[in-house]
DNA sequence: TCAATAGTTCTGATATTCCGAACTATGGTA
DNA sequence: TACCATAGTTCGGAATATCAGAACTATTGA
């Protein structure tokens, strides 16, 4: 257990952040994140879109998400608090983290194989 | 070589647009292609940012750009001409595009490890 | 100290990416 | 027609990334 990495917003690079919402799962994730303008605990996500999501799969979304810079963890207690970090992103990338969220957002009503990308 | 398959515009999904973009080779090409505003051969890309890439892998890049729905492209005589599809995804995902652009314009100047995702 | 909860790391199976080599398609030349 | 050159595509194998089950670590509470 190695203490969390979190780039400074500086280093954020946009090949990470595309990377990291590339994947509907994440994607869903961060909108949860974001969108609820509060902390989330990693727990939230065992069930993403009527789809589960193993711990480990989920723990390594959420680095994915931690590492592009897109969320901040902090551990309270016994769980971990996701913090989006969407408003530092769009002071460095005006309008980009909004834009994708938007396209997710735009096709969530009609999904395309069997997975619903926000929460459905 | 099977015809080439482009995507209808309401069947684009934002995954496919993240992850054609999340490469910073890509990026740059699909830069070229729609920040040119004119069509490009493929062998307009043989080197991206003073880095060469190999024809195979380039082959592979224009695939993913097309198959995202990023580009439309079309032999004429020998070569293949590659036209930016940018209006028509805007006009499904507003802003996406552009917000995605500008960010790896932003960071243009100063590249993260060695490589300049657009034209150096 | 022991058990429970919340996440992380390890490990092997699967899937992607990369790039050289071989191939296909078109046009030009004779 | 045959033949060559150019422009891209596909094949195949090595390197790399992703996924998820199992084992582990960290914290809290009894």
């Amino acid at each position: 257990m190695r203490p969390l990495f979190h780039p400074a917003v500086e280093d954020v690079r946009p090949e990470a952040i595309l990377h990291a919402l590339s994947d509907p799962v994440r994607a869903a994730i961060f909108t949860q994140i974001s969108g609820l303008g509060c902390v989330q605990a990693c727990s939230a996500f065992a069930v993403v879109g009527n789809k589960a999501i193993p711990k480990s799969s989920l723990s390594h979304h959420i680095k994915v998400l931690r590492e592009a810079g897109l969320i901040r963890c902090e551990r309270h207690g016994v769980e971990m608090r996701n913090h989006s970090r969407c408003a530092e992103v769009d002071g460095r990338f005006p309008g980009l983290v909004a834009a994708i969220l938007n396209a997710y957002a735009s096709v969530a009503d009609k999904p395309a194989a069997g997975d619903s990308p926000a929460t459905a």
